[in-house]
DNA sequence: ATAACCTGGATACTAGATATCCAGATTAGA
DNA sequence: TCTAATCTGGATATCTAGTATCCAGGTTAT
């Protein structure tokens, strides 16, 4: 798991306490906590892709949240910045060397990947209950002045 | 994930196979599948210092199950193979740059981490919750002389 | 017009996974 | 006792995917 699925996250948290009506440039948003700009800026690339950001060139421009926190999950977000592939890729080798006998018995997927699939459906769909909101609102049970730090922080520029 | 998992998993299903009395070698394990035999090696000696395995030196030496595929799940043998590391690991972002505040504030968990840490435990749940027993009944249906076949070829030598 | 900003491609760097090799220890069987 | 088969664990090499940087081109506010 890269570690562009922390920064997103915690970007279009960001976002939200930025508010709806100020766009974040990649750089500020890199500079708030010291990432490198130009690989967050793949990173929201992505999320822009996927629908979950928009943006905007020219001054005053920079990213914005396309829908409230509390309509997107983390799936969305891990899905957008880590691509579509599962954890555990199958390499069949069920069907190598002597003991893989003629390709036609190979219609069903094999044992081992069904099993591991399961697991990974679970944890698919328990990101898919939280969203966004969620972590917000405890981060900031956590740190109830970071989202008025950052908007001073922001405006001071 | 790495490819060892599946090569773990298939390693114990045949280990099952061959049956209790007798062990096999890393190199005939190795070579029913067409695997890497040094590689291979390496992913069932940590099976063994996990304990889901016994190894024996030797002519007629190599591996056998260490106790009955009911009882263990797929997590023990992915923890064993993985290592204990968490696939997401959190970075404290939040703490680098003038987003950071003083280090006291930090003793609570990120929610960020937290949040994947939970879609996590429901991954991990899932793996415990199915054995290798499950796996091997489900590899049998789709192919019920894949046993005999792997006896056979363990005698033939 | 200028400067701020995103987009996407090309490219380099790095860490971890994959793979191989070897010297040493253990043990079955002749 | 000797030999050959086998595991153990460390050292090392290779390959892949993630990380990071740079640049040329396009858009837009002022």
């Amino acid at each position: 798991m890269g570690e562009g699925v922390e920064w997103a996250l915690h970007s279009c948290v960001n976002l939200a306490w930025a508010g709806p009506d100020r766009a974040v440039s990649a750089a500020r948003l890199a500079a708030w906590h010291d990432l490198p700009t130009a690989y967050l800026n793949k990173q929201l690339q992505a999320l822009a892709r996927a629908g979950i950001v928009t943006s905007a060139p020219g001054p005053r421009g920079g990213f914005r949240l396309a829908r409230p926190l509390a309509d997107i999950s983390l799936m969305d977000v891990v899905a957008a910045v880590e691509g579509p592939e599962e954890a555990f890729r199958c390499a069949e080798i069920r069907q190598q060397g002597p003991g893989g006998g003629p390709a036609a018995s190979y219609a069903a997927e094999c044992a081992v990947a069904q099993a591991m699939g399961r697991a990974e459906l679970a944890w698919r769909r328990e990101l898919a209950a939280q969203s966004l909101d969620d972590v917000r609102q405890q981060a900031e049970r956590q740190a109830p002045d970071a989202p008025r730090q950052l908007r001073d922080w922001l405006a001071s520029r």
